[in-house]
RNA sequence: GGACAUUUAGCUCAGUUGGUUAAGAGCAAUACCUUGACAGGGUAUAGGUCAUCGGUUCAAUUCCGAUAAUGUCCA
């Protein structure tokens, strides 16, 4: 059967993915064998796939599949996340398209939008999982907001309530107006933004003095209930604490404080205290019990509180109550400066500071063990960098805001049975709920129609941080036969931007639910960067389509391409090139094989010398090359690992294997030479699949023709064995050798097919690969001299060893002399730099002896070099 | 403002507890090579004061300090 010369994945990657399927090679069920279990970083189902899950879903599999030929039952759970704000947000737009709100259809038919989004959206990014390759065992596919999740998300969040841990409070939060929820921390992004600082008068009761204030947010004087100084600052030493300040335009009398938390150096050193709008002025306005006036409405806009600004939206009321401060004589100066303000990472929109009742999680305590399981060992960061980031951000953890102004997600099992906010039972269900409320309050007369369930959901990364926990029912079931054999985790792959929201919370849910770690280890990927260095994202259409880019280059040449570069912890530049350099690798796999598949075999031919000896050197390449990749992907090094095998396969094999042993055209090869080249190939392969899947199967099924049980995705990894150095260094210096010949032939220009005699001295070492050089350089005959020639001009050395070759024909002296001049002038430096070395005193007395016996013996041999070198350049001159 | 990281060839990166014939790879570059595996190829060549400045040491790309640039996180 003809091989095409090219090799065309389109159609070949489906077909094998299939067989992979249909034979249930992902599947995994509880046995004997030791368990590797990974779970997916759960992509939302808002989404496609980007560059970076590419990345990170390569980095998985091919762990995943190593560990699966190596002998694990591997168990790669897939599945994906509700995403409750950006969901939410998405039918929201959908919505106002058709000029419809949340409020106006309601829960329930805003719910069922919903779920119609999800199993509309949720295939979508788990089928180019698939495309990818990716070796998911899909029977397990996981959702969120599923029954059984969800059942773990309630029961944890009723188990914490009775342990203490969460609690309600009416406090400061981060508002989003646009989403109108709260987000935690953790969703803020600080963004660098040009600003005015206003400069405000306010006037001193009783004075003609007043008050200077400088501001970036002149509307929040609206809520203003207290100014601020600093006690020590000299300028408002005469004025009392108490002293009464009117707030301009409102009127509104308001006492003078002094607190050192005033920064005297900052615009006026007199600060306006919005109790309400703001984290730090709560906090003082705490301690001096000042009066808190919420001026803000959840949309955004200002409340009754604001007068005649009521209704309008805050960034309108800036513009308006600055030209009234202006009009009115107030306002005295603005300057323009650059501050930080926040953003909210889903909608984009600024973030508020509004005090609202809200739910919390005391993290501190949970904290302090999660954070003694990464510094003892019991989990591995990789890279280790990313631990001092963990460990900062640990200790000084604050209580989790998990409680959000949402319908699309897990809804908050309290129920409230009257009208008092105080009386609320936290229960599965509105049955529990009045058991237990009927218990609480000892009243026969509470009837189910009196309870109302609390009207927001929880934060997403609420039930994410169960994730290892619950896709295996260990919240309902902890003694289940899936979360006894799969948990904890092996590996977690994902990018260091969800360390905190993600990773850290799931050690503590480990720990907190199940008393046991979620995982080994977690490798950090990097961010996928352009050419620029600027993030790949979809809004800054910098980044190309993940779908097209398989298509173009194959799925193998894109998931080389995305490894071959990106060293872990580090972000990966990516430019499409890398994914055609993958293409070219694949391809030059294909022709390797095509060209052992064409060989005819001869039962009669014989096993030629080089034959042996080119088998013996590879073979002994072979486990040394094993035992370096081994070692690398023990420490999750996968783009190193990549390289070597890239090389490996690319110049040890290929150009140099293959080209010892291939015959020529109309020649047969022996049995033997035959078989072991499969042999090595069939290796190749298999250290080759967790990169390279697709392809590699389909060329280990066209080998020959296999049973099922022996598909390349379960073979087995190859074991370790014994291997001798000293025949890979000689070998080396015959690569040398080799290379130094064609050098010497390009430099003078002689065809390949005129043949050289080679000689060297018979005092020198002789090589038991000497035949290989015959073979592959065109060399008539080897001979070894009792005495250096003295009418041979062509010679070069490889080591401390000199070689001559003579041939018919014209040589150009000039590029020799050339040539020789350069070596004896480089070797002089080198002898130069060698003997001021050996010639200071410190060196030779303080260095150890292994040491100054090398410089030593480089000495020595730069010695003899130049000789011979010199030797030989005034033989050709005396021609 | 605070903390951490990075800086090695034109580009992207290795460099293993300071000494291994005066720093390695891939890509790009240059020259030559197309009748048998592959031009998506082959062969060879060229490319670097290891960011700068100091210190420790017999010896520093490697350890320490300062500076600069870049990036990330936190406030």
């Amino acid at each position: 059967m003809e091989i095409l010369t090219r090799y065309k994945p389109q159609n070949i990657e489906k077909q094998i993915y299939n067989f992979w399927l249909q034979k249930d090679f992902f599947h995994s069920i509880p046995d004997e064998r030791p368990s590797y279990t990974v779970v997916i970083p759960p992509p939302n189902i808002t989404g496609i796939l980007h560059m970076g899950h590419m990345l990170n879903n390569t980095f998985q599999d091919v762990l995943v599949r190593r560990s699966r030929m190596i002998g694990y039952n591997t168990c790669w759970v897939p599945g994906t996340d509700h995403a409750s704000i950006a969901t939410e947000a998405k039918i929201v737009s959908h919505l106002k398209e058709k000029k419809l709100t949340k409020s106006k259809i309601g829960r329930e038919a805003f719910l069922k939008l919903a779920w119609e989004w999800t199993h509309k959206h949720r295939e979508t990014i788990l089928n180019q999982l698939k495309k990818l390759g990716c070796s998911c065992n899909w029977k397990y596919t996981r959702f969120t907001m599923e029954k059984s999740l969800s059942n773990s998300v309630i029961r944890c969040f009723i188990d914490l309530y009775r342990r203490g841990l969460i609690y309600r409070e009416y406090r400061m939060v981060n508002w989003d107006t646009e989403a109108k929820t709260t987000i935690s921390d953790e969703e803020v992004i600080y963004k660098e933004c040009k600003g005015r600082l206003y400069y405000v008068k306010y006037p001193i009761l009783g004075k003609k003095e007043y008050l200077i204030i400088a501001t970036t947010r002149p509307e929040t004087l609206l809520g203003d209930t207290a100014v601020c100084v600093h006690p020590s600052d000299d300028r408002f030493s005469h004025l009392k604490i108490g002293e009464s300040i009117l707030v301009p335009i409102i009127q509104r009398i308001v006492p003078l404080i002094k607190d050192e938390y005033v920064d005297k150096e900052f615009g006026s050193g007199c600060l306006k205290m919005t109790p309400s709008h703001d984290v730090n002025d709560q906090i003082l306005a705490k301690k001096y019990h000042l009066e808190f006036i919420d001026i803000l409405n959840e949309d955004g806009t200002l409340n009754e509180h604001a007068f005649h600004y009521h209704g309008k939206d805050r960034f309108h009321v800036r513009k308006e109550i600055v030209q009234e401060l202006r009009e009115k004589g107030f306002l005295i100066k603005e300057e323009s400066l650059i501050h930080k303000v926040g953003v909210s990472e889903r909608t984009g929109s600024l973030i508020e500071s509004r005090r609202s009742m809200q739910w919390f999680l005391k993290t501190k305590d949970m904290a302090k063990q999660a954070i003694e399981a990464v510094k003892n060992g019991e989990i591995h960061f990789h890279t280790q960098k990313i631990e001092n980031i963990y460990k900062n951000w640990m200790e000084n953890i604050q209580d989790w805001n998990i409680s959000r102004q949402l319908w699309w997600g897990h809804r908050i099992p309290v129920y409230y049975y009257n009208n008092n906010i105080e009386d609320y039972i936290v229960a599965e269900t509105k049955e529990e709920a009045l058991n237990l409320a009927r218990k609480k309050i000892n009243c026969e007369k509470i009837t189910l129609d009196m309870f109302n369930q609390d009207e927001d959901v929880l934060d997403t990364w609420f039930s994410s941080w169960l994730w290892p926990i619950s896709v295996f029912d260990g919240i309902s079931s902890p003694n289940n036969k899936s979360i006894q054999y799969y948990y904890p985790t092996k590996d977690l792959v994902t990018g260091p931007d969800i360390l905190f929201f993600w990773v850290a919370r799931m050690i503590m849910a480990g720990y907190t639910f199940i008393n046991k770690k979620p995982f080994e280890n977690v490798c950090f990927t990097g961010v996928v960067r352009d050419n620029h260095h600027k993030k790949m994202s979809k809004s800054l259409g910098n980044s190309p389509n993940p779908i097209t880019l398989m298509n173009q280059y194959g799925t193998d040449g894109v998931r080389v391409g995305l490894l071959l570069n990106s060293k872990m912890g580090n972000d990966l530049i990516f430019n499409e090139k890398l994914c055609l350099q993958g293409r070219n690798f694949a391809n030059k796999i294909w022709n390797a094989f095509r060209l052992i598949k064409s060989w005819k075999t001869d039962f009669n031919a014989p096993i030629l010398t080089y034959e042996k000896l080119a088998i013996k050197w590879f073979e002994n390449r072979f486990y040394q090359v094993l035992e370096q990749i081994d070692k690398l992907f023990e420490k999750y090094k996968i783009s190193d690992t990549l390289n070597i095998l890239y090389n490996f396969f690319w110049d040890d094999f290929c150009s140099w294997y293959l080209e010892i042993v291939k015959p020529s055209s109309k020649d047969s090869v022996s049995d033997f030479l035959y078989s072991k080249t499969f042999q090595f190939f069939e290796n190749l392969m298999k250290l080759l699949h967790p990169f390279i899947p697709f392809l590699t199967e389909e060329i280990w099924q066209q080998i020959k023709v296999r049973a099922d049980k022996e598909a390349l995705i379960i073979s087995s990894w190859p074991k370790k064995k014994q291997m001798e150095e000293k025949i890979i260094k000689d070998f080396c210096k015959i690569m040398h050798l080799v290379i130094e010949l064609r050098s010497l032939r390009k430099r003078q220009r002689i065809s390949s097919n005129i043949s050289f005699l080679l000689s060297t001295c018979i005092n020198n070492e002789k090589s038991i690969f000497y035949p290989v050089v015959l073979k592959l350089e065109n060399i008539s005959e080897l001979s070894f001299l009792e005495e250096k020639p003295i009418n041979n001009k062509l010679s070069f050395l490889v080591g401390t060893q000199e070689y001559f070759v003579s041939f018919e024909g014209q040589t150009n002296l000039y590029e020799e002399i050339q040539k020789l001049k350069k070596s004896i002038e480089y070797y002089k430096d080198f002898l130069a730099y060698t003997r001021e070395k050996l010639s200071n005193k410190h060196f030779v007395s303080n260095a150890p002896q292994r040491v100054v016996n090398l410089e030593m013996k480089k000495e020595y041999e730069t010695i003899n070099k130049i000789k011979m070198l010199q030797d030989r350049l005034k033989i050709i001159l005396e021609k």
